[in-house]
RNA sequence: UCCUCAGUAGCUCAAUGGUAGAGCAUCCGGCUGUUAACCGGAGGGUUGUAGGUUCGAGUCCUACCUGAGGAGCCA
């Protein structure tokens, strides 16, 4: 979709090229040896040998205060205010461990790029190595990652480094370093500031450069799925996982603070008949050995539960149960699906936000999906201006602007009656011909956003034949009060309705569809006690990262997918 | 599950049925306040697996495996 270009991934691990600056002869002489004691280092309980030299060992003492300081609150982070909004120029004070103060506490590197550290202060960072270049001047060049900003940081370090010899002239992508020294403003182009370093510690050591897999190079997206463990160490999975975070985040907030409660449903379910796809069974019985009954079946009474139970493929039903008590209400959790769905919209663990609201019909459930879809990409253009302008650069280059069309435009908003007739009028030649009472198809779906309204669309009021049960019954017999969002490039990104409130047409509308009342008895009692109008949708969390980041599959914006056949890791 | 395409060096890709190559990565050397650095050299292969056709198969045929794109299902 929107033409991602299929190697666009971009790691980050810029080359060191031909590495100048290499040990002379006599001590590429020593090579073997010292490689051998570097491994020996990584085994010994002591992290450090005695024999690599004060700045070493101030680097050591300064690592030590900081894991010391990262267990207490927040540490150097300081007050930090909400999550609501990010703060360039924001002074952190970093907190001074009272037992042993240190002259260069340890910051995060985004604080130091985000211009909250003044420059001239002594700090520390810890992160990973992403590139090392070296000059002959004497210098090295280390860009460090530690994950908090899209951007690494340059440290400057002099061959006079005790270490510099042993240690920093070997260090590749992907050792983990503490590197202590004086921020300044950078001698050379490409960043306002850098670390002229006093000291360098190396924490822990790629053990083999050559089969280190993430290579400064790029990679295509389906080699990085097979390293799954790793490939959040590029610019591109990095980014990926703060947007995600930053959605997840503003999801949350905006529910809280619009009076929606975070209900944990259950991931075990016993209701295994909600028509939302096929179910992973969850059974403790010995599939080797499975118990029957007299009759012939298998005897779930003899399972872990007594019963037949699965993995939830929504929380749903359960989350109506808290609506018509609390009012507002939302679950956000895994959800499993066992089709053998290979597409690049689909996980079969993915997860869902499913707000659930009491008193309100359909057009009340549309305008808070709207509004929320609205903010959530508000706060990721806000706050991950970062990662969006890498995004627009190497993956998707009209992504940043097509988010802030979404969130400017208004959706349009149509009956399904009225979609079938627009494409019926369209003059296209679908491959599925579309007449009054089918299921939508992507390229019907694609028409209306992509095509027709160029925006977000919200599709109502479905033929109550291919909708599920819960959905409420119009006036007209004919339709439900369902509801799809449909996103330029993406597709459906919302399913919700109204749901029947009305125990009598409840009733019969699962009688129409074949299912057991008797496993819905404690939905049923929902409507018999106090029965209220309500709505509410589910949002496919992982197609909104996937809508956000531009990323052209599904598998690339969750850390570790799991699709039909694959569950690595 | 169906349709289509693709599996060749660590990665990304070349190679009329006729001796398997390049770029990057790695290693060695040169150069440099560098920044996807650059220049020279070296090592690196059971061409996804198993059969088959042929004097000869990376290339053609069959089956299987893996991956991708699309469809269906849906979020």
């Amino acid at each position: 979709m929107n033409g991602v270009p299929l190697y666009s991934t971009w790691t980050g691990l810029a080359s060191g090229g031909r590495r100048a600056g290499r040990p002379g002869s006599s001590l590429t002489c020593e090579s073997k040896t010292r490689r051998a004691r570097a491994a020996s280092w990584r085994r010994s309980t002591t992290p450090f040998p005695s024999t690599i030299g004060a700045d070493c060992l101030v680097g050591r003492e300064t690592r030590l205060v900081a894991i010391r300081r990262s267990g207490a609150p927040h540490g150097s982070l300081g007050a930090r205010p909400t999550l609501a909004t990010t703060f360039a120029g924001t002074p952190v004070h970093p907190a001074r461990s009272e037992e042993s103060p240190v002259a260069a506490p340890t910051y995060r590197i985004a604080d130091i790029l985000g211009g909250r550290v003044a420059a001239g202060l002594p700090v520390t960072v810890q992160g990973w190595i992403r590139t090392r270049r070296d000059s002959k001047v004497g210098l090295s060049f280390l860009h460090v990652h530690d994950g908090s900003c899209h951007d690494p940081l340059q440290v400057v370090a002099p061959a006079a480094l005790a270490n510099y010899q042993d240690e920093v002239l070997r260090l590749s992508a992907g050792c983990a370093v503490t590197a202590t020294g004086t921020l300044a403003p950078s001698q050379g182009k490409g960043q306002a500031v850098e670390l002229l370093a006093e000291s360098v510690t190396v924490v822990g050591w790629v053990d083999d450069p050559e089969s280190y897999p993430i290579t400064p190079k790029r990679h295509s997206f389906e080699y990085l799925r097979e390293v799954a463990h790793l490939r959040v160490r590029t610019n591109t999975f990095g980014a990926v996982a703060r947007v995600r975070h930053c959605l997840a985040m503003a999801m949350h907030r905006y529910l809280h603070e619009h009076g929606y409660y975070w209900v944990h449903t259950p991931i075990i379910t016993a209701s295994d008949a909600e028509g939302a796809g096929e179910m992973f069974r969850v059974s403790t019985l010995d599939l080797a050995n499975l118990p029957h009954t007299p009759d012939g079946r298998i005897d779930f009474a003899q399972d872990f539960f007594g019963r037949p139970t699965h993995l939830t493929v929504s929380g749903q039903l359960n989350v109506e149960s808290y609506c018509l008590a609390l009012s507002r209400v939302y679950t956000f959790g895994p959800t499993f699906r066992a089709e053998n769905s290979n597409t690049s919209r689909h996980l079969s663990e993915f997860w869902m936000v499913e707000p659930e609201l009491a008193f309100a019909d359909l057009t009340a459930n549309a305008d808070l999906a709207e509004e929320f879809l609205r903010y959530i990409f508000s706060a990721v253009l806000a706050e991950r201006a970062d990662d969006m302008a890498f995004f627009a650069d190497r993956i998707d280059k009209d992504v940043v602007r097509r988010l802030e069309d979404f969130v400017r435009s208004s959706f349009v908003r149509m009956e399904y009656t009225e979609a079938v007739a627009i494409l019926r009028r369209s003059g296209r030649s679908f491959e599925f011909p579309v007449e009054w009472g089918v299921a939508l198809q992507a390229e019907h779906e694609r028409y209306l956003c992509e095509e027709h309204a160029r925006r977000p669309v919200v599709v109502l009021n479905y033929p109550k034949e291919i909708k599920a049960f819960y959905m409420r019954l119009n006036d007209d017999d004919r339709t439900v009060a369902a509801m799809d969002v449909l996103a330029p490039g993406i597709g459906e990104i919302i399913g919700g309705s109204q749901r029947e409130e009305r125990l009598d047409v409840l009733d019969r509308r699962i009688a129409e569809m074949g299912l057991d009342p008797a496993v819905y008895w404690w939905y049923r009692d929902l409507r018999r006690y106090g029965t209220v109008p309500h709505a509410g949708f589910g949002l496919g969390f992982d197609r909104a990262v996937v809508y956000a980041t531009g990323m052209a599959n599904i598998r690339d914006v969750i850390p570790f997918p799991r699709t039909p056949g694959s569950a690595d890791y």
